[in-house]
RNA sequence: GGGGAGAUUCCAGAGCGGCCAAAUGGGCCAGACUGUAAAUCUGGUGGUUCUCACCUUCGGCGGUUCGAAUCCGCCUCUCCCCA
């Protein structure tokens, strides 16, 4: 694959491909990489395979020579990027935005080469900027342009609010784009409206315009737009269990999606997969991903143990151990299961009880009444599908 | 500046004096089924040692009433129309 191909590989947009094959052949003319830039957000510390999906573009880039240029959008992440948004999002505060950045760049570090990327924050060149500033870049947009994009557009449509600073938003972010003279900015296929104001902004500034390359969003577990805030998202935090139980969780169809954007196979081998047993195929799925993160070896072991505890229905090994300071005489199961954890309320409880999602030493206990003292040896506790405990 | 509409349980959205812990859908949880924590179907979905009863919840604070998410006043926030 050469270099154009990398950029190409399952982008959404291309803006404009021509230029990017010109400016690729006068980069490697001159010996120079191009310089491209990735936005971050620092509003939400916590990465999920969502936002992989560009860093891992980003690092194919990296490893073909080009130089990464990292901005975190401290200054903008006061203002809150309008993308995918129907609300207004709130306004974070500097201590807010400092330590969701550390988590953020440590994240992005599992996928980067951090020593070879050049990182800014947009801070940088935000925070010297006084009013008039401010009104000059504002200057060089129309309300009509900001009006078309679709998430104001709709907010419009279904009034609801839009903070005027949120015009701004788009702004700042092209205006990053000036200040570090970037070749090709990438991103998020919501991006899009985004990338292309930086492109008109240095136009305007009389550098090239950047060119623009989305890539597709996926969705979460649940079929929403993958946040973290939804509890639909599959972090780059989530041990290789975690991972391969979430991965086996997703719908059927969004498999293909998946390969080509998360994993390195060949198309033909994704094709391959795809027209073979659906289990088989979202189980390389789930061994791929969780295999870059936690490596080879542990993400064989999340298969099995999912194999033992779903499809076999066995217990999981590695049960934790509860040592339950019991009262004198007997408990009722419900209050139990919430004392020691498992159940968030005895109300929860009793209702998993009554549908016969508690099992004790294998055994499914059905009535809510149900009571017990402390076991003569340590019994087996299954809450639902996944929540086991060994009880004394 | 003027006029109108609205804020409901995780989300969307009904309810408009007692039958409301509050319809319905989504999400979530459980069960069945299965190739899986897919799909589909069924049930459940505020808390409290729990079938009674009690407590907390319908933007906030007060008030009317035997009784309010529902009526009244003020406040906060949002939207629309006119200027």
């Amino acid at each position: 694959m050469n270099d154009f191909e990398v950029f190409q590989r399952n982008s959404v947009d291309l803006i404009e491909a021509p230029q990017l094959r010109q400016r690729l052949d006068k980069a490697r003319a001159a010996g120079k990489p191009l310089r491209i830039k990735f936005g971050m957000d620092p509003s939400s510390p916590d990465l999920h395979v969502g936002h992989a999906i560009p860093l891992l573009k980003l690092r194919a880039l990296q490893e073909l020579g080009h130089t990464i240029v990292l901005i975190v959008g401290d200054s903008t992440a006061m203002v809150g990027d309008p993308s995918g948004r129907n609300k207004l999002r709130p306004q974070l505060t500097r201590e807010e935005v400092e330590t969701n950045l550390v988590t953020y760049t440590t994240q992005a570090g599992r996928i980067l080469d951090m020593a070879r990327t050049e990182v800014h924050r947009n801070s940088e060149w935000f925070d010297a900027m006084r009013f008039e500033d401010v009104l000059r870049l504002a200057g060089k947009a129309t309300v009509a342009r900001m009006l078309e994009r679709d998430t104001f557009e709709k907010r419009m449509a279904a009034g609801e609010p839009i903070g005027v600073h949120e015009f701004l938003y788009p702004l700042m972010q092209g205006w990053d784009s000036v200040m570090i003279r970037c070749d090709v900015e990438i991103g998020g296929s919501d991006q899009l409206f985004n990338l292309l104001v930086g492109r008109e902004l240095q136009e305007r500034e009389g550098q090239p315009g950047q060119v623009c390359i989305t890539f597709p969003l996926i969705n979460g577990l649940d079929g929403r737009k993958m946040s973290k805030s939804y509890g639909n998202a599959i972090l780059l935090e989530d041990s290789a269990e975690q991972m391969f139980g979430k991965v086996m969780a997703l719908p059927d169809d969004v498999m293909g999606t998946w390969f080509r954007a998360l994993t390195r196979l060949a198309d033909a081998e994704i094709d391959a997969l795809l027209g073979g047993h659906p289990r088989e195929a979202k189980a390389r799925l789930g061994q791929e991903i969780a295999g870059f993160f936690h490596g080879a070896d542990a993400a064989a072991r999340a298969r099995e143990s999912f194999d033992r505890q779903f499809r076999d229905k066995q217990a999981p090994t590695d049960i934790p151990e509860i040592a339950h300071a019991w009262p004198e005489g007997s408990v009722p199961l419900m209050v139990l299961l919430r004392d020691i954890g498992l159940a968030p309320s005895s109300g929860e409880a009793k209702r998993t009880i009554e549908q016969g999602g508690v099992k004790l030493d294998g055994q499914v206990v059905t009535d809510p009444k149900f009571a017990l003292g402390k076991p003569a040896a340590p019994i087996l506790v299954q809450f639902g599908k996944r929540k086991y405990a060994r009880l004394s």
